[in-house]
DNA sequence: CAGTATCCGCCGAGATACTG
DNA sequence: CAGTATCTCGGCGGATACTG
């Protein structure tokens, strides 16, 4: 257990991922936008100010209009941007981030950070993993 | 821009998430166990030290004998777990965190705080905006 | 420009039954 | 006890076409 790593207040914090209540525990409930594909994409790119729709399709290459759409209603439900309207012609409609959205990427950006730091030693784990489970392959 | 959040080094990291290379981008390759519905739980399970399959099972109660099987092994490829069989009869074996593990929850358990403090103001976020949208509604 | 609507494939995850 | 092996389903996400 010493291994250089301190011990938090972990204990409680499993306990209340464990807490699967009837609608489901708070933790699952909240880092379920976590586990999107884009969630945390879109709102690291509306870390730098706002941006409208067409903007942010536009440093997110690769999604799909159904997926930008569908994921920004969804964040913007729980109140981790806001959405708001100009009623020009063309519609001019732009995102921005909430305090509850800045405040969520502090610790999410600590967590990318990690990911940062581990990639390399994860990949080679994975090698490692790979390389000795086909030592006891003998194929045809 | 100056909402009582500070601003971290987020604009290189928002790139570094950007970076969809050929094989993926880092963080999002490592991230995956984050969203995957057991790795996080079984690993804050395996916080307070080794347990044996059987004891997960038990303190993780509605997952299946296959996930529980496959999580586990995506953790071991990973580096986050180890897994020690005891050949006995019958056998046993036990999975126990890597520092890689352990140092994974120290930002993870920081996100897991948060969605605790954060839990209501989204629920409530989500109810104010499900029943605006209802307003509109002259359902037949 | 900023969306909807529709169709479809993939795969994460559950249920169940079997084995060394 | 600690797993495999199959079957199955829901839903995330992509592609495409259409609209105010």
């Amino acid at each position: 257990m010493e291994a250089g790593f301190p011990v938090w207040a972990k204990d409680e914090l499993a306990r209340k991922m464990a807490e699967t209540g009837a609608d489901g525990c708070p933790v699952r409930d909240v880092l379920s936008q976590v586990s999107g594909k884009w969630s945390t994409l879109l709102m690291m790119a509306l870390s730098g100010g706002a941006l409208r729709f067409a903007e942010l399709k536009r440093v997110t290459p690769d999604i799909s209009q159904r997926m930008l759409t569908k994921t920004l209603r969804d964040l913007q439900r729980d109140g981790f941007i806001t959405r708001t309207v100009f009623p020009s012609k063309p519609p001019k409609v732009v995102y921005e981030l909430t305090d509850t959205g800045r405040s969520f990427l502090v610790p999410f950006s600590a967590l990318v950070q990690w990911s940062l730091d581990y990639h390399e030693i994860i990949r080679a784990s994975r090698r490692d993993f790979d390389e000795d489970s086909d030592l006891g392959e003998e194929d045809a």
